[in-house]
DNA sequence: TATAGAAGTGAGAATGATTATCATTATTAG
DNA sequence: CTAATAATGATAATCATTCTCACTTCTATA
């Protein structure tokens, strides 16, 4: 292709992809700006939602939705799966891959009317912390 | 105390609950509030969204995340799996359950280091209208 | 039935995440 | 080098949601 591969990024955009691709947890938008600034002192807030949205549109990066009202980012960007808990509203990553029957994903697929992309699996329940915490109710 | 079942609901929380019910997609605070208004029509915004709150707390709906900022709101209450398009975002119920082995549950769930409580399959693709209009890329 | 306390209400202000605007700066092609 | 173009950061605007508060409605009991 003589496309002139977009993909290529400025060093504002490795530094947000750096600092997604490093955390665990599911950071937002405020907490990469926070830590992207330590090596970037001069970025501002806006760049780096322009710079998330345009890692997302080119596949860098996913969103995740998080009990909180803001939006998560998540730099494993292979299928994987995730547990909430119903308690704190923690998202953490399944280490495993749940794996579901591939004809339960065609037929349910089918039964909806849509062209199948991809699948995740949510797991609700307590985290450990929470669990271990929950002598009342 | 000698609770009283608070889960007595007084009418504009019944008619709320009917109206996320009577609901087929999954609407937002606000499409409820506008359609609750034509029964209520001196019902405030606020009164929806702690009404909704309450909802949630005692079990009557549930909250499902979309993929606009907002939150939308499901009557459907029993176990079941949704679609998100991934082009126009429309999230959709998938009308039959997607049905996934115990043991990739209770593995998963172990490894993550959770009591899991329920589950959720979400089915990621085209809808049947972005499907056909996607002949471009 | 009257009534006090509790609970619920609606209007509007406040909050907070995200997006838009815009003048300025960096990058690139020629 | 230079002009066109893209990216940037500061700030204002937007919009869903929550908070506040004076007021009304409900409820239990006397």
């Amino acid at each position: 292709m003589q496309t002139k591969l977009k993909t290529r990024l400025n060093s504002n955009a490795q530094a947000v992809l750096d600092t997604v691709q490093a955390a665990h947890n599911h950071p937002t938008a405020q907490e990469i700006y926070e830590a992207v600034k330590r090596l970037r002192p001069n970025i501002g807030l806006a760049s780096v939602y322009r710079i998330l949205h345009h890692l997302v549109e080119q596949g860098f990066i996913k969103e995740v939705g998080r009990s909180d009202d803001c939006t998560g980012y998540d730099g494993r960007v292979s299928r994987h799966d995730h547990a909430i808990c119903t308690n704190c509203g923690a998202l953490l990553d399944v280490p495993v891959d749940v794996i579901v029957p591939s004809e339960a994903l065609e037929q349910a697929a089918y039964a909806t009317g849509i062209e199948l992309g991809s699948y995740e699996v949510r797991l609700y329940g307590l985290c450990t912390s929470c669990s271990t915490q929950k002598i009342t109710n």
